[in-house]
DNA sequence: GTCTATAACCCGATAGAC
DNA sequence: GTCTATCGGGTTATAGAC
């Protein structure tokens, strides 16, 4: 029967295409990205990828942006949960992905925002996946801050400036190609913390 | 002679074309963008676009990164000038970005940002005239901050988070199709300007 | 479900007349 | 400087055997 679990095996090839399109997306963007190579990449060919996709590369697309989002959520929530104060835990996520855009010397990006951008005049299926992922990280950081004491609209909105803050010092960090505006955004993220959470208890 | 002014003519075509490039990288990016669309835009053959840039795609592209900084950064200025305190002139910015970007009904991003997130793998130097032309942004506020009273090492800090969470919340918005974002970033820049200048007297 | 071969198209770039 | 025609290659997607 098709999807039953196979013991003693790697991931089925629709996976190994998913997470394949993923690491492509958040390295190169949609255009660069082409159906062969993620073919390739993911070890499959033509034929098994217009099966498992058959609305083509749109269809994964939206795909790869909806596990990406996923997967990037359990991270940040992971991280987030570190940071004894909702300073620290803002703080402590730039400088988790400083730390790791770093190792991959700029090459390994956010797993939304290119795509996000060129999907605007191009796809409304992709804009919209591009949407629901940094919506479901607006709602992770949000969540944390209001177990962190912050009232609903407080925590809505440090979150949403605490996303746009971080997208937008990745987008410098990997274009300069250094750390620095990441480090700076960890400072950024604790005075807004602080505006936000005038009795920071925990 | 050749680049000699000529009277009562509209531009070149070198320059329709360096024009054309710059609003379509703004609009959709750099792979998104063919040079057979840039010549299409900008009124000329093909033959008048490889003799004014050789080079080719990757050439017009550093060339319209160039000049598509070069002309936010005078608009930025002029916005940056009109606020009479350091937290209106930032909040200014985000507000003025948030109705431009709505009246193109969000097609019309940042001249730089999309190309500079495709750049990273792929061509060395569009990422250094993205990041040449990110450095000039930063300059023009940080002199705004430093005209305002802040000093140099506080005015730099501040330039770069201020960059950061507008070129995030421009990424949100556009995705979102939403001013929503930067409505919020004007307010967060608000804060981080108190912090950065205890003593706001203009 | 998987694979090969290929169709149909568009890309960046060039040639060469003018 | 300008223009048209075209080349070679890579793209998405499909056909059809297995």
């Amino acid at each position: 029967m098709a999807g039953r679990a196979r013991s003693e095996q790697g991931p089925g090839s629709r996976q190994r295409l998913l997470t394949a399109a993923v690491t492509m997306l958040a390295r190169q963007g949609y255009e660069a990205t082409t159906v062969n190579g993620i073919a390739l990449e993911g070890a499959a060919p033509m034929g098994s990828f217009y099966f498992h996709f058959p609305g083509g590369k749109e269809e994964i697309g939206v795909a790869a942006l909806g596990y990406g989002a996923q997967k990037f959520a359990d991270r940040l929530t992971e991280v987030l949960g570190q940071g004894s104060s909702l300073a620290d835990a803002l703080a402590g996520v730039a400088h988790w992905l400083a730390d790791e855009l770093a190792a991959s010397e700029w090459a390994d990006g956010c797993p939304i925002a290119t795509t996000a951008l060129e999907s605007v005049t191009c796809s409304a299926a992709l804009r919209a996946a591009a949407a629901a992922g940094f919506d479901l990280w607006c709602d992770v950081i949000a969540g944390r801050l209001r177990a962190g004491g912050l009232p609903e609209e407080a925590a809505t909105e440090l979150a949403i400036n605490a996303l746009s803050l971080i997208e937008g010092a990745e987008l410098l960090a990997r274009t300069q190609a250094s750390p620095d505006p990441l480090r700076r955004a960890a400072a950024a993220l604790r005075t807004l913390a602080a505006a936000a959470d005038p009795a920071p208890a925990r």
